[in-house]
DNA sequence: CTCTATGCAAAGCTTTTGCACGTTA
DNA sequence: TAACGTGCAAAAGCTTTGCATAGAG
């Protein structure tokens, strides 16, 4: 079974109806590697689908969010960032608050103090969604 | 020095005008405890600026940013949180996906990860904005 | 007195919503 | 054919901006 096809697949057994639209803008998430805006993934999707509209995009990636394929991610600028949501991938993320790129890093480290913190404050840590902000080395070298 | 002028105090000291929207505004969001919207500092504020403009809170926040007073936190919801940095009080955050809010917990037991993974990708940690995301214990009682 | 900050109003951007039509199962 | 999903257009919410006036140093 191809790529495409495995996907719908995923969608039908979650019980989603697979409609063009939906299918397109989870493999163009899925392929996109990292984290995209709304917009971002409007553009990309609507190469394979013209006429598309963004408010079916925002739609569907809000329905790929409950349906768990999708990861949102609120940045530091107006944009919310969506990623494909990958179990056998799980990372945390290095988010640059000055050029708002988001690095991924190997989890494994955290898992530990993660489980503490979650029993001393009773709270479900999403795994993956731990984000440590700062600035990246790029924008270090070129000063602020 | 009373709490008001200490405030009025730091920031003419980083080189900005004194006005009474900036101290109040400072002030305020020193008060409050934890993190809020725009629109609540600039509710809040208003009660003792009478005629205060939303437009010059959202300045205002900007400019006691730059000057470092002032922390920002994007947020699951589409507004962006404030709160007054306090250097003396360094915590990390429990950000609940669910109902918005953002606890705070100690931020000792993070400090040697932390320095792990600055270390390793060369990224410059910003300590007081790690942020957990997950379910807060009220939220897992009511059930997701 | 000069330069900066504020209020006001308008605009910008992201995201959501209502509705008629088209599509999926 | 009975839901459900989509396109379109309009609206909503948060935030920014231009400009004239007021205020700080």
């Amino acid at each position: 079974m191809s790529c495409g096809e495995q996907l719908k697949s995923e969608i039908r057994s979650a019980g989603y109806r697979v409609t063009p639209q939906r299918a397109v803008i989870l493999e163009t998430v899925a392929h996109m590697e990292g984290h995209h805006s709304a917009q971002e993934v409007y553009e990309t999707a609507r190469d394979r689908l013209p006429g598309l509209n963004i408010a079916t995009v925002y739609r569907t990636l809000d329905t790929l969010h409950h349906a768990g394929f999708i990861d949102l991610f609120p940045s530091s600028t107006d944009a919310m960032l969506f990623a494909y949501h990958d179990d056998t991938n799980l990372h945390c993320h290095l988010h640059c608050v000055n050029c708002g790129r988001v690095l991924e890093v190997d989890v494994e480290p955290f898992l530990p103090l993660a489980a503490r913190i979650e029993q001393e404050n009773h709270f479900k840590i999403s795994i993956n969604h731990i984000t440590l902000r700062g600035i990246c080395s790029d924008c270090q070298k070129q000063g602020r």
